[in-house]
DNA sequence: TCCATATTTCAACGAATATTGAAATGAAGG
DNA sequence: CCTTCATTTCAATATTCGTTGAAATATGGA
């Protein structure tokens, strides 16, 4: 990864509103999320919404379905991984460096999709 | 970590400069790097990079200390690694969560400090 | 076709950010 | 005490950012 992709992807997570759109994608999966219902959840007008999913998927930090009327945006984790790999890379010259805290997996929902 | 913490801390590295001097930080490990000596391997006035060191300690990622006429400012990897979990908390709702990227532990320095 | 729904585009505005230049502060040495 | 070195503080400026409101586009159904 490169450090402009780096500072652009930090970027896109630096500001509530897209740290709140972000999270909601990563805890909604790979099945993504339609742009209505975020709007909804976070009280967000949707043009402001569009902006912040255009920093978003700039950042490729998302990507977008058309499915009927709707946008489905989903959160791409693999970025995401990188972006945090990148983060740590040369920690320390290898002296006394801890290890990245784990995600924690987190509880499954009783929803399981396909 | 809050929210509102994630997001200084994610806006603190969401910088070209500021990411150059975090990584640096990063790499000079706990001994800390001396401002002048930062100064002068990413060519930054020093005015800017008080700036900077600013925002990277009022975002927690760093600290300073005095020594001598030098300032030392140093890494904290611990708020890193908060930071990175608050990132990926929750991640798909336990669905096919890839793991994170764990820190490539970098070969080590020939100068090992006690 | 006409209408409602879902989302995007565009222009505008105030707020925050990064950089600069000049001056101030603090520490070490003669 | 005076000078030099290292860093910080302050004020000014151009740029970028987030939000709003109005209008446009695309989809699906009557």
């Amino acid at each position: 990864m490169e450090k402009t992709d780096a500072v652009t992807a930090l970027a896109a997570l630096a500001q509530d509103n897209r740290l709140d759109v972000f999270r909601l994608l990563v805890q909604a999966g790979p099945d993504g999320m339609a742009a209505g219902a975020i709007a909804e959840a976070l009280d967000l007008a949707p043009n402001t919404l569009t902006f912040h999913f255009d920093r978003l998927r700039m950042a490729g930090l998302a990507t977008v379905r058309r499915e009927g009327r709707s946008m489905i945006y989903t959160a791409r984790f693999e970025i995401m991984n990188t972006l945090v790999g990148f983060l740590t890379e040369n920690c320390c010259g290898g002296v006394s460096c801890a290890p990245v805290t784990p995600s924690k997996p987190a509880r499954k929902r009783s929803k399981v999709p396909a």
